[in-house]
DNA sequence: ACGCGAGTTGCAGTCCGTGCAAAGTTGCAC
DNA sequence: GTGCAACTTTGCACGGACTGCAACTCGCGT
């Protein structure tokens, strides 16, 4: 299940899964701010320069951050107006492609998840990357809506930046158990009772 | 309209703007990496030392953040399950209230706000903050739905966090021009045309 | 085998942010 | 107003994040 990339690539991967379990060993023994770069590059057998080649900082590397994935599968059915053709509905679709199959990998995504719920700082950062990310979003959004958009694209970025978090806060709050996808409907589910008022 | 503070908080208060004025006149000039706190420092006339008895980071300064007002009026009508008893309408009044009345006053917040669109670092910033300080909204949220809620505390946190972040963005992306109270009143009606589907 | 280009590394340097203790201010009681 | 207690500012020293640069290593195509 991998072999036709070179080993360029591979070891490139290699090397950032080492930097994070390295990072995550390290901050779930001693704490975020305990630890420093030159300790994780210690761990994980590499210079501290290379490490920024890699990451953008110490937070980055715990969160497994990695350049935004656009052309997913479900980014592009999403533009094209899939799967239900109901908006919020199909931003919940979205959401959960994410949450279901993080780009770094199941298990990893896990530590990170339940590293940042007790680093708060975390979370913010995960927050402000999302945020970084949104133009992204706006795109794929505006791809959809098409010329005239009924809806405001930014406000319905911001509406899949808000399920996304909410349902990582949630999540955390039930003490990290059970499927993503499950707390995004439960997130979704609250939302429109709210609305409905 | 100001005496009834001893010398001590008058002169902390007026730093304080101090420090932000200097801050986004230079940032204005040579851009938010440009600038140095150091600099920041010399054109305020103030040991840099004393800038972090003030703010967390540079990034603060611009923003004018400010230890969040837990006991404003505005909040605890909130609380107490006003103005309207519309969960959602009454959520819209709390956040409307700190946009129309920061903490800070009403140019500098103008100010800062201007500085933000084009430095979106700032943008992250600010969600990192808001998020933060969502403790005391979900206290806020928690002391209004009562011991049985219906309604999880977390996700109406996360829904201000939405609210206020979505209203900036739109707010930014028309100008800047307008009232607050109008673009929140936008985001409120898109998102209950969204959920309406 | 060989050369190109991507990736790594060390180094020097900038800036952010903090702990500490000394020095300066303000508030207050008398 | 004097003196003391509480608070603030400041300088200093320091640790650590992050960057630019230039030399080097090494996979990759030919």
């Amino acid at each position: 299940m991998s072999d036709d990339l070179g080993l360029r690539e591979r070891k490139k991967r290699a090397r950032r899964e080492a930097l994070i379990d390295a990072t995550h060993r390290l901050v779930e023994q001693h704490g975020l701010d305990a630890v420093t770069v030159e300790a994780i590059c210690a761990e994980a057998d590499v210079s501290t320069r290379t490490f920024f080649n890699y990451f953008e900082s110490k937070d980055d590397a715990v969160l497994g951050h990695v350049p935004w994935p656009v052309d997913s599968p479900a980014g592009t059915t999403f533009a094209a107006g899939g799967p239900t053709g109901h908006l919020l509905t199909d931003l919940q679709h979205l959401v959960g492609s994410f949450l279901d199959d993080p780009p770094v990998g199941r298990e990893r995504f896990n530590r990170a998840f339940e590293i940042a719920t007790r680093e708060p700082r975390l979370l913010a950062r995960h927050l402000a990357w999302f945020e970084q990310h949104k133009g992204q979003i706006v795109a794929l959004v505006e791809q959809r809506l098409g010329e005239q958009p009924e809806r405001s694209p930014v406000v319905v970025a911001s509406l899949a930046l808000f399920l996304t978090h909410a349902t990582f806060v949630h999540w955390e709050e039930s003490g990290g158990s059970g499927e993503g996808d499950d707390h995004l409907a439960f997130v979704v589910h609250e939302l429109r009772a709210l609305v409905a008022d």
